[in-house]
DNA sequence: CCGTACTGCATGCACGGTCATTGAACCCTG
DNA sequence: CAGGGTTCAATGACCGTGCATGCAGTACGG
């Protein structure tokens, strides 16, 4: 019966992605939120934490929206959440009045330094143990 | 120094898997949107269609707990909605009058077995092309 | 120069999710 | 059998997200 796999095995595939995500997400949320930030929140920081660190780690919110897996909507939100925590600042971009800039504060960038291992921490534990070959993964514990 | 890859790998694996995560999760809701349903509305259909076909297809709500990728509160109202679309009916449970059986109607099994190909097609569409190792897997277009 | 189409971001709204709490039923021990 | 501790499911309060829309700014065509 080996044809009938055939829609299986995507089945399977598509239960490790959601288990594997259901679970690194929750574990960067634990790790993240005694810091006061979600995943999300994370990962916008780290964006701009390692995006063109000469210019002022700065990012227009457009160039954000196609990298973060949020809705341009969401990631307004998001980032208007930062920005009252103090983390980024907005400024509007003098070539193209529509843009707006994010960049960084210096506590945004402490603060991503400070949760980096954090982020790493909880990834090694969901993913880590992991090999790359997910078949029938069988999980410790 | 093949130390400062470690962290990295986990990096680009948890990135993968978030996007994957996104747009098998996009694809699959817009696919069964227009018959009434969302991703995990499907993912409790599609347990309780596989699920004890001998007994009724019923299933306490505490045993989907386990498995669907939902808080128990989450679930509560999912079923509720289901049941309010005709799909499912709860009755207690003689045994523990704390639980609560769950069981598929004709409605809804009719209409699991009306999606299911869609959810597969979906999957398919988006996990298809990608082979099952990710070392620095390239996604066509 | 003005109007129209278009782009970039913000906002209103509805929905679905989690957390914390509640309430009922069960269990166990004295 | 009364009482405290535990488990199962439902509910309330709150939050983040997507969709559709609004509004300012830009580009283009007459």
């Amino acid at each position: 019966m080996a044809s009938k796999t055939a829609g299986g095995q995507l089945e399977d595939r598509w239960r490790d992605i959601l288990s594997a995500h259901a679970r690194t997400m929750c574990e960067i949320d634990r790790a993240l939120h005694p810091h006061g930030l979600g995943a999300s929140d994370f990962e916008v920081l780290d964006m701009l934490a390692t995006a063109a660190p000469e210019e002022g780690r700065q990012c227009r919110v457009q160039n954000l929206v196609g990298r973060v897996h949020l809705s341009q909507s969401a990631l307004s939100r998001l980032i208007a959440r930062l920005e009252k925590d103090g983390l980024v600042t907005r400024s509007v971009c003098a070539e193209d009045r529509r843009g707006v800039w994010v960049s960084l504060t210096s506590r945004g960038r402490d603060l991503h330094a400070e949760v980096l291992p954090l982020q790493r921490a909880a990834l090694s534990r969901t993913l880590g143990g992991e090999p790359p070959r997910p078949g029938s993964g069988r999980s410790p514990r």
